[in-house]
DNA sequence: TGTCCACTGGAACGTACGGCTT
DNA sequence: AAGCCGTACGTTCCAGTGGACA
């Protein structure tokens, strides 16, 4: 039983002691019982909300701040806190915490605001005003308070407008039991100028603006979770305070401080070594990097992946600016070779943009006078990471080796 | 100073699909 | 089974535009 060629590796995570202690709290989704530097933050969503507790509606609440700032968490941690408090004297909240990357249609808020009131509904076939008079009634049918809270709601105003927004601030008035209460939250501080008059008005009875951590805020933040997260004395010293100031580099990005003093860990539990130290640092920094690129390419469409390789292939040539008129040209080109049916420019234009969303390519519209006025996209991540990843692909594999040149020529 | 390029990006619409209600 | 519905992906149409050039 002793020589099986697992039992090397398998040794040593049984017998070797771990780096970590709980990896659970080095999560960004973990909520510690303390969260350092946002006790303003906390107190006022306190104050908001606790009115909840003598019957009181709580008024609409806006929170804007960049990511990893805390808004999610705070939230979290306060409403978690007030549901404790309210049971504990018998009164009914419900929390139901929304996030509109994966909830981003109003048909979805709806489906997932009927789940949380215990109304099933499917996830297709119903038209969206029936899951809405479902949801009333059901959230209706007791007394009690539902606080939604709707994490980067620019996302949905985005893809579908304010048409549910201007829904739930009404709701209250068609409610006779039940009452409702918006806590809304993006990081896109110029949103709120973009939704409708009515709709902004009662979203932001409250607002609140999460600053920044700087990078000593980070550190507390890190130590705080790192004594809870590691065993004593696998941290060398300088490997917090580096994760930190990596982190503040980039607009006091807690979540993103975290991942790296998490990565880093892992890397250097993986290699089997005794203490995390700033060469594990800086490798996590190359291992986020590249794990977060690699997922958005390979979940894209196969449109996309051939718009996203039309960009790689002028990257790759001799142009100085690259334009959608260029790119348009090079991906009919690839579509002949692959055989794919092209679509229109329109269409590109959209995927483009689509891919500026993603953070793998640069666009700027700019005029050029008498030559019109277009786009200027270019690669913002490694043209090697592209091809590697995308050549993956069985599409991209037959135009691994196209080159644009010949076509730059016809200008 | 006006023209006019090469687009941009909003809006309405089409099609295919899974899934609902009746 | 028929008639809707939402979603994803795409098309068609077209008014609008920043700024180099004549």
């Amino acid at each position: 039983m002793s020589d099986h060629p697992l039992d090397a590796i398998f040794d040593r995570y049984i017998t070797s002691p771990s780096i970590f202690k709980n990896h659970e709290v080095l999560r960004p989704s973990h909520i510690p019982d303390k969260l350092p530097h946002r006790d303003y933050e906390i107190q006022f969503l306190g104050k908001a909300l606790g009115s909840a507790l003598r019957n009181n509606r709580p008024s609409n609440i806006f929170l804007y701040g960049k990511t990893g700032t805390g808004k999610t968490i705070v939230s979290k941690y306060v409403t978690k806190y007030l549901r404790q408090r309210a049971a504990s004297i018998g009164k009914n909240i419900i929390v139901s915490l929304l996030n509109c990357v994966e909830v981003d249609t109003d048909y979805r808020v709806l489906a997932r605001l009927c789940g949380v009131v215990g109304e099933s509904v499917p996830f297709t076939g119903l038209p969206t005003d029936e899951v809405f008079q479902r949801f009333k009634s059901k959230l209706d049918s007791k007394k009690q308070l539902l606080i939604v809270v709707i994490d980067e709601l620019d996302k949905l105003h985005h893809k579908s407008g304010d048409n549910v927004l201007y829904q739930l601030t009404r709701i209250n008035s068609d409610l006779k039991k039940a009452q409702v209460s918006l806590v809304c939250i993006t990081n896109d501080l110029s949103f709120k100028e973009t939704l409708d008059p009515r709709v902004r008005s009662s979203l932001s009875e409250e607002e609140l603006v999460f600053r920044p951590y700087n990078a000593g805020q980070l550190e507390d933040i890190l130590s705080e979770r790192a004594t809870e997260g590691f065993n004593d004395g696998v941290l060398t010293t300088g490997v917090i305070s580096l994760c930190a100031a990596l982190a503040a580099q980039e607009w006091g990005d807690a979540r993103r401080a975290l991942d790296l003093l998490r990565v880093a860990a892992e890397i250097a539990e993986r290699n089997s070594e005794e203490n995390v130290s700033e060469i594990h640092v800086r490798k996590a920094t190359k291992q986020i990097e590249k794990n977060t690129i690699q997922e958005v390419l390979v979940s894209l469409p196969v449109q996309t992946k051939v718009v996203m390789w039309s960009v790689y292939v002028l990257e790759k040539s001799k142009l100085k600016v690259i334009t959608t008129g260029d790119i348009y040209k090079v991906y009919q080109e690839l579509c002949k070779i692959t055989a794919l049916d092209p679509i229109t420019p329109r269409r590109v234009n959209s995927l483009l943009n689509e891919l500026s969303m993603l953070g793998v390519v640069n666009t700027k519209v700019v005029s050029m006078g008498r030559y019109g006025r277009t786009t200027k996209v270019s690669l913002s991540v490694s043209p090697r990471e592209v091809r590697n990843i995308l050549c993956e692909d069985f599409h991209i594999k037959k135009v691994s080796d196209f080159s644009a040149e010949h076509l730059l020529e016809t200008n």
